[in-house]
DNA sequence: GCGCCTTGTGTGACCGGTCACATTCATGCG
DNA sequence: CGCATGAATGTGACCGGTCACACAAGGCGC
């Protein structure tokens, strides 16, 4: 125990090699576990560490040898409830692997911003996560130079990738076309959509799942409603399709936007799911406790950040246990906001 | 620009060097901005930077001047609304000043793992902020080795600390007050309370002010509800509020807690505003989209992560801007919610 | 014409590790 | 007994910057 007051410089590994009366090198060795250390000078290396406190600086380490365990996560928002999921899940599995995490905000979706950003990623060294599920995330991801080790976090692709492809993502396409066929089955003539903005195509993986759903049960296919991603865009939207009588049931892209719209209906005064049924997206920790409690689809965004974060551990250390796919399965989670249709309908 | 089709290995100082016709040094004035280079070298010097792509490589930077230009946040939990912000905020203020941010989450509160994540922080060089509202977060904030910057976000401290404690704090003492006097102030005759969590002390900032304003208006001070953090325990705490028909006015620690007793009182039967007013704490983004449409103080969780790096970034460098104490005014928003209490009471 | 200060530039050591290679000594085997 | 082999350890260079200092050239005062 270092028991002097001061804040003295840290030890470094020549302080423990003159306390052992070794070389650096043997401490070197030591402390990477290398096999041929006679057992008693092992010992005598460890008790210096011990006693002088040793432990072992993280940038030098990153200087010298090239790897710098560690991850960047670049996201266009750290409040959102998804984003923030899993963002908590690739830590988690960072902090397992003893990967040190850092993040950057995407704060807009101009090229010059992103690109900088995406720089000071990567010239931290180590690997990069990018959360591209909305346009800044999508550049990002398209900005990151070719050789670094990057994993997207992305909606369903159009078409399953190419093998390896080092992204990740929840099957929101099923997901969608789950909740619009739970609609659907409650006896509803059509579902209604409030989207999220869509990353980059035209359609989302999210619209797709809906008009999949649709199409199968030969329903009419309503014009998806463009919205925003919070609360306030679903309540712009449900407040226009408040005034459509022939409207029954909304699904909309996720539960903030859910929860604008059933504020919109109740200040048009139509009734929930009396009148109108709706359904969420991702089962925010506040759908369960909302009046009407929301019917949702529940996503695993904790365990789509631990995937990422493995797949990533993969790329960076050849010992990769890169699972397959890591496509995790959404679950419908069906509350109060969805029922049969008013009688005439 | 560099066409060649390789990821080639980054350029480094001596090749820029060489490439220009210079000492490495010198190469190291200019990107310096160190006066005395001759403007016809530095003009080469800066050609040659722009050919080879050269960016300054953080990790020798960080090795050989000690200095490393990274803050890392500590915190109990990503995905809490009020965390996530002061995330976002400090991330900001970072960013401005080209600071790297990274994140350790304090998964248990256990001993144990507290320090050992505080010690991964103190590993990665730079500054620390903790964000130390709940349990595992004040041990964190103790757990750092004297003589670390550091700089914790609180509760309102019980005393004015002593003059450059590094803290920050929004005054949810005096916002507490507030919320309370807007609600007696409305006929009620007293104000019950569901506390979040204590930090540490037996009476947090936000239960004081609470009492405080009771007892100004001379009202009963019923025993505060001890509760969690999330929906689920607001649900809890309503329910048995609920069954006490002499309750009219119930203040909630935070606004997640709000949704909770929202749910609970809807279920028992009791009608809000008419029969119980609720209010919460933080103006979380749904809060103004629920119905009813919760009243709420909005404190700027945001600004109080940029004041934490403002001052966190002072304590780095000498050029200490350190703005004297970073009080952010909280501010009650009156919504659906809270109104008169029911005849007779 | 000499010394002195200032400006511009280069050299060597260092930060704290790792890596490639050299060296020493004990062993096994023909 | 001589030599190849492998275990245990040490030496020097290197990663990509910074820092302290040395040194050359030019301007100025006397």
């Amino acid at each position: 125990m270092n028991v002097t007051g001061h804040t003295r410089r840290p030890a470094s590994i020549r302080d423990v090699a003159t306390a052992a009366g070794v070389s650096y090198q043997t401490v070197s060795r030591v402390i990477n576990g290398h096999p041929s250390v006679r057992p008693s000078t092992r010992e005598r290396v460890l008790a210096a560490i011990e006693e002088l406190g040793f432990r072992r600086n993280a940038t030098a380490l990153a200087l010298a040898s090239g790897r710098s365990r560690a991850v960047t996560v670049l996201t266009a928002n750290t409040t959102h409830y998804g984003y923030a999921s899993i963002l908590q899940g690739i830590e988690e599995a960072a902090r397992a692997a003893s990967y040190a995490v850092g993040i950057g905000v995407l704060e807009s979706a101009e090229d010059a911003a992103v690109t900088a950003e995406v720089q000071r990623a990567a010239d931290a060294g180590g690997g990069i996560v990018v959360i591209a599920y909305d346009p800044a995330g999508v550049r990002a991801l398209g900005a990151v130079p070719a050789g670094l080790p990057v994993v997207g976090v992305v909606e369903t692709p159009a078409s399953p990738p190419g093998g390896d492809r080092p992204w990740v993502w929840t099957d929101d396409r099923e997901a969608a076309y789950q909740a619009t066929s739970h609609l659907l089955s409650l006896g509803h003539e059509t579902v209604h959509y409030v989207a999220i903005p869509s990353s980059t195509r035209r359609t989302s993986a999210r619209t797709s799942g809906w008009r999949q759903a649709l199409q199968e049960a030969g329903a009419p296919e309503p014009r998806p409603v463009q919205s925003s991603w919070g609360p306030a865009g679903g309540h712009a939207a449900g407040l226009k399709l408040a005034r459509d009588e022939s409207v029954t049931a909304i699904l909309c892209g996720n539960d903030d936007l859910a929860l604008g719209v059933l504020r919109a209906l109740h200040e048009s005064g139509r009734s929930v799911p009396g009148e109108v049924s709706v359904a969420g997206f991702d089962d925010a920790p506040h759908s369960a406790f909302l009046t009407p409690s929301l019917t949702t689809v529940r996503l695993d965004f904790t365990g789509l950040g631990r995937s990422a974060f493995a797949l990533l551990h993969g790329v960076l250390e050849e010992s990769a246990p890169v699972a397959p796919h890591p496509v995790s399965v959404p679950e419908l989670v069906v509350r109060e906001s969805s029922g049969p249709p008013p009688a005439g309908h």
